[in-house]
RNA sequence: GCCGGUGUGGUGGAAUUGGUAGACGCAGCGGACUCAAAAUCCGCCGGGGGAAACCCUGUGAGGGUUCGAGUCCCUCCACCGGCACCA
């Protein structure tokens, strides 16, 4: 093999004396992928004989900054194991496709005066082209766009079966509303008070939207997780985002006779409730302002302007302070003892939760009693076992509390005295027993122009009136201007013509809904369509849907465990429900990948020795050169991995990557820098010793002589362990010690000489992850030619246990728990040989000098261990 | 405050789940090749002691269990992520 090589198109580069050896990357990248496209190698067919396997990631939304290395991490690793899966036997499918609709599109429209649908389409180009340059082994027969109206024709086909199974509902409510984007939002697109994507402060504004009653599946959403291979932490936070608390609704009286409704996770504290609280937005307060029963109504109407006018970010900054207004003129009474207490309102009670009122038990509750002290209430007692509840709150909920001051409760746990004073008061008719839930209905609504019309039709005499679903796609209007407006109306208000139409029910004049739908919404279902993506009757075929449901692996990010992740759980158990797919959960299992970080160029331990040596000299020492870098970019400084910012001037661009090592070292590279469930930062520097180590790879394979289709008896143990170790590392989502494993075995290689048998493992191990040059390889050292077909196409090599284990093994010899020497004994030694083989080591003699053996451990394969004491 | 996670060389990270800590890379140092550089190849690379064989020490801190602890238990510290007046 040694210099002849079939292919003339990689020449060796002759530098005066010197052969540089460099495999060719660009062209050959370029005509694997330009063949894997031809011939279609990685389109899948629905059914047939072999087992299918659906792997899935999150869809790009193409943005114009085109794909970046946050992209790379998981869709590298998915198409590793989507390769694997192939090589295993099964039908995989792989797919891949945009979600174009949203926020970012259309502002980028709007600046620049083109229409969003141009934009989507040149963005859809980009991602394309970068996807393909990274040798994805998607089904590109199969891609999806959330904005084409074949598309979203299904997408508004949902909206309006849920709208007939009464899932979809107009309210009037106080919304999120985006003071920059000038659009509602949904509760989980705030974070700390701001805007999720675009940071601005968000505020309270009455408005009538769309809802999705997601809490009618809150109780599935949680029981389901049981089922699923979700990663712990995804559930976790799911059920925490559902919020899911057991407690009892007990009515209060009212001096005025009113009913009050209280929610309650600790009804056995009820004798202790000494006042009650209202929330400022409590429906009761505009009855009682009404009839003038309110002697300081001034101060209450003040209170309640003052807390509407708070933003989110507000009230929670405030919230170390409680405030709130006792109400003069109306008590309440509470039912266990016949008290009349007083009634408080304080925006500490929400109003969209629970019934928007408590009762307030400021012995054992951390709020109430800060509020009871500010304001003088009475703190009673009525669980003993803590400090003294005049000092501080005693919240605890196990066996340690013991009920008194609460005469039949008296005695009992916290946790008996709940079911006892839960029944009591079902028989009394004054409460019941009631689950709530933190989560809220989605607010479904949005008031800009790119996203899927709600095919709604208001009739002046009709009321709403879905859109008869032969009249679906309900396409998007071209406007004139895709601004929102001020007033807070979608841009297609402005479309008179689109607007003004027919009333499907009475055929009069109507209006269409102007709003369209949240970004979150084509993403609900689109894993569905990836089944069967050009059918026009339906959103997918019964049998696609039964042969490929569900998604056997799903990997994505973590921030969209309460977004994303749980909206499509709920799209698709309406599905289910109504019969339309076969499964209650979409996706079997959930994994999660670390966000890729970059290096701080301004922390000292990142800068180069020299630029180190200089600001030493100049600032004296470390500790000066640390602190100016601290005066000059701030706390940041102190950093030296932190996230890929424009203004860092650390954000990697793939196409550099890929242009200047090639996407095979980028994939392997992507794969190698860290674990890949956690956040780890992306070192230019280190992107070279996988490129080293591909070259290392080509080198092997074409500049050494190869005999043998057996494993070389050298390498025969470490061939067999590589396949285990690999294997086992893909499926457990280890790619970084996958590959350490194909690196130590390319060490090997050189060390020993490898076999053709060798290098054929090898290539089929490493193909995965550098599909490209494995192939290139596959072809140049002729098993392309003996299999007739490509590397990607064979099958998974296999291993065999007993043939991992070399015939002679090392181990270590402890002697009271420190090693003291290193044997060599065979493999399959028993553990009184390698006991006696231990004591045979002369240096364990020389220990053992006037000793007794007392105690021996043996781990096969790794050590022995001893335990001496001195002879009596 | 609550929930979850993490802490290992100069650096990114390994460690068969209780079994020889630092695999595999990056950086660094030494050598070979070269007029030279790059590339490549070989070697060294936690700290301390020793000429050496070796010895001591070492996984955020402190205790404990064990023949044996990065791994398990208790106490504490630091950082990251999520939720946050949810009654």
């Amino acid at each position: 093999m040694t210099g002849e090589r079939p292919d003339p198109g990689r020449p060796r580069i002759f530098l005066e004396s010197v052969i540089i050896v460099n495999y060719q990357f660009t062209a050959i990248e370029k005509k694997w992928q330009q063949r894997w496209r031809e011939e279609k190698t990685f389109s899948c067919e629905t059914g047939g004989s072999k087992p299918k396997f659906y792997g899935l990631v999150e869809f790009p939304y193409p943005s114009g900054a085109g794909l970046h290395v946050g992209h790379a991490r998981p869709y590298t690793a998915m198409d590793v194991v989507a390769r694997k899966k192939r090589m295993d036997g099964y039908n995989v499918l792989f797919p891949i496709g945009f979600d174009a609709f949203g926020l970012p599109t259309e502002n980028y429209a709007i600046k620049n005066h083109i229409h969003p649908a141009k934009v989507t389409h040149d963005n859809i180009e980009n991602f394309s082209r970068q996807l393909h340059m990274l040798g994805y082994s998607f089904d590109w027969d199969r891609v999806v766009n959330t904005t084409d109206p074949s598309y979203y024709k299904w997408t508004q086909w949902i909206f309006l079966q849920m709208y007939k199974h009464g899932l979809a509902y107009k309210a009037t409510m106080p919304v999120n509303w985006c003071t920059s984007c000038k659009c509602v939002l949904a509760n989980e697109e705030v974070v700390e008070g701001v805007c999720e994507r675009c940071g601005s402060p968000v505020i309270r504004k009455e408005k009538s939207q769309w809802m999705l009653k997601i809490t009618a599946y809150a109780q599935r959403l949680i029981d389901d997780l049981d089922e699923l291979d979700f990663i712990e932490r995804v559930k976790i936070q799911q059920r925490n985002w559902i919020g899911r608390s057991t407690g009892a609704e007990v009515t209060f009286k009212a001096t005025t006779g009113d009913d009050i409704v209280v929610f309650t996770t600790r009804p056995d504290t009820l004798f202790g409730a000494t006042y009650m609280v209202l929330s400022p937005e409590h429906a009761l307060l505009k009855k009682w302002l009404e009839a003038g029963l309110l002697k300081n109504a001034g101060e209450v109407t003040a209170y309640q302007a003052a807390a509407a006018s708070k933003s989110d970010l507000e009230r929670t900054e405030l919230n170390k302070e409680k405030t709130g207004v006792c109400l003069d003129g109306v008590k309440g009474v509470n039912p266990v003892n016949g008290k009349e207490i007083p009634i408080f309102i304080s925006d500490y009670v929400l109003a969209s939760y629970g019934t928007g009122a408590i009762m307030a038990v400021p012995a054992h509750d951390d709020r109430d009693w800060e509020f009871a002290k500010k304001f003088g209430c009475d703190i009673v007692e009525v669980v003993s076992g803590g400090e003294d509840v005049q000092k501080a709150a005693f919240t605890a909920k196990d066996e340690t509390g013991i009920l008194v001051n609460s005469e039949f409760l008296n005695g009992l746990t916290v946790k008996d005295a709940i079911p006892v004073i839960t029944q009591w008061l079902e028989e009394k008719g004054i409460g019941k027993a009631k689950v709530n839930y933190k989560l809220r209905d989605w607010v479904f609504s949005r008031q800009r122009y790119w996203g899927e019309p709600i095919p709604m039709v208001w009739c002046d005499k009709c009321g709403w009136q879905p859109l008869p679903e032969d009249q679906l796609p309900l396409l998007l209007p071209e406007v004139d201007s895709y601004e929102p407006t001020d007033d807070g109306e979608s841009p297609l208000s402005k479309m008179t013509d689109w607007v003004n139409t027919t009333c499907p029910c009475c055929g009069g004049p109507a209006r269409r809904e102007t709003d369209t739908m949240p970004q979150w919404a084509g993403s609900s279902w689109y894993f569905l369509r990836y089944m069967d993506p050009h059918n026009d009757k339906a959103l997918a075929s019964k049998e696609a849907l039964q042969y490929w449901s569900p998604v056997d692996w799903y990997n994505g990010g973590m921030e969209h465990t309460t977004l994303h992740l749980l909206y499509s759980r709920f799209w698709h158990k309406f599905l289910y429900d109504i019969g339309v797919v076969p499964t209650k959960e979409p996706y079997q299992k959930r994994t999660s990948h670390g966000m890729i970080l970059g290096l701080n160029p301004h922390s000292f331990v990142n800068l180069s020795e020299a630029e180190q040596k200089e600001l030493m000299e100049e600032h004296g020492g470390e500790e000066g050169a640390k602190q100016f870098l601290r005066e000059k970019y701030g706390e940041m400084a102190d950093h030296p991995i932190v996230k890929m910012s424009k203004s860092l001037g650390n954000v990697v661009n793939p196409d550099d990557v890929i242009r200047e090592f090639g996407a095979d070292t980028m994939r392997v590279y992507t794969m190698f820098l860290g674990d890949f469930e956690k956040a780890a930062p992306w070192q230019t520097n280190a992107v070279k010793g996988c490129k080293r180590f591909l070259d290392r790879v080509w080198n092997l394979a074409t500049e050494q002589a190869h005999s043998g289709e057996e494993y070389s008896p050298a390498n025969e143990a470490a061939v067999h362990k590589a396949i285990k170790k690999v294997s086992e590392d893909i499926e457990a989502m280890k790619f970084n010690t996958a590959i350490a494993a194909l690196m130590a075995l390319v060490n090997d290689f050189y060390a020993n000489g490898a076999s053709r048998g060798d290098m054929k493992a090898l290539l089929l191990l490493l193909s995965p992850f550098a599909p490209h040059i494995c192939e290139e390889l596959w072809e140049i050292m002729g098993f392309a030619a003996e299999t007739g077909s490509m590397a990607c196409q064979q099958g998974w090599p296999e291993y065999d246990e007993s043939k991992t284990v070399a015939a002679t093994v090392q181990m270590a010899v402890q002697v009271g728990g420190k090693v003291k020497a290193n044997i060599v004994v065979p493999a399959e030694a028993s553990d009184q040989e390698i006991v006696d083989a231990a004591l045979a080591e002369p240096k364990i003699v020389k220990l053992a000098d006037g000793m007794t053996l007392v105690k021996s451990v043996v781990v096969k394969g790794r050590l022995v261990s001893l335990i001496f004491k001195p002879k009596a």
